[in-house]
DNA sequence: ACTGCACTTCAAATTTGTTTGAAACCACAA
DNA sequence: TTGTGGTTTCAAACAAATTTGAAGTGCAGT
């Protein structure tokens, strides 16, 4: 069986493939369905950002309220630098913020962070 | 200003964190609404394997329709062995799953992938 | 100015993930 | 049986992310 399709220049498909991308529009039909590729590429960095245990670990606690690395170095159980790295990894994601006090910095979760741990 | 938690011993922290982390219950109590570190390897993973555009691009294909090899190569525009290594990974993820016909293979999207594309 | 503390940055080492092309596999057809 | 098309696997090359420890920054108190 092929489709009709002439990006697919005569590519032989299973039968079921070949109608239902007939249906659709062809391969042109099905690509306008699929979001562009710089916003798969955000979306991309997004999970990418979200895809270390230690990372969603500091995300969920500052879910629970606003903490200094002091603090959160404790939680997560990491050394000074390493909290360091996830911080800046979430903080460029934009998933947390973070504002400074007399000797400390307070670290706090974001709307877009919120939404990341919400089932 | 310090907190009482015995975790973080005598550890000075700004006021406004030590009362909030007194009122959860100290480190401990905080990190019993933190998910356990399996969960959190298990969502973490779950992140990576979405966290490369192809791949993304591959996933909402499948969202409109099954499809095979051939085509996702056209859509995905990629080689071969790359087309298949990130089918693996999705697979391997539980996102996708594919099923033998005659001359092809069949890859479809599992309810599992079809939540991860929600917004 | 000097010190100590909280935290960040840096560059090198390490680990992990991705890409590549060649080879293998598998079902079917000739 | 041999050939062919569709697909997967493999190992080596490559690229990207993470870890490490040392050095650096900036703020307060002395």
């Amino acid at each position: 069986m092929q489709c009709c399709d002439k990006a697919l220049n005569g590519q032989a498909m299973p039968t079921s493939v070949a109608s239902a991308l007939d249906d659709a529009g062809g391969v042109r039909g099905l690509m306008r369905r699929i979001p562009a590729e710089a916003k798969l590429k955000r979306v991309a960095g997004l999970h990418q950002s979200l895809a270390d245990h230690t990372r969603l670990k500091i995300l969920w606690a500052l879910s629970n309220m606003d903490l200094c690395p002091c603090v959160l170095k404790v939680i997560a159980d990491v050394s000074d630098s390493k909290l360091s790295y996830h911080l800046k990894v979430l903080e460029s994601a934009r998933l947390i913020k973070s504002r400074r006090t007399r000797n400390w910095r307070i670290y706090s979760i974001t709307n877009e962070g919120e939404k990341a741990l919400a089932p």
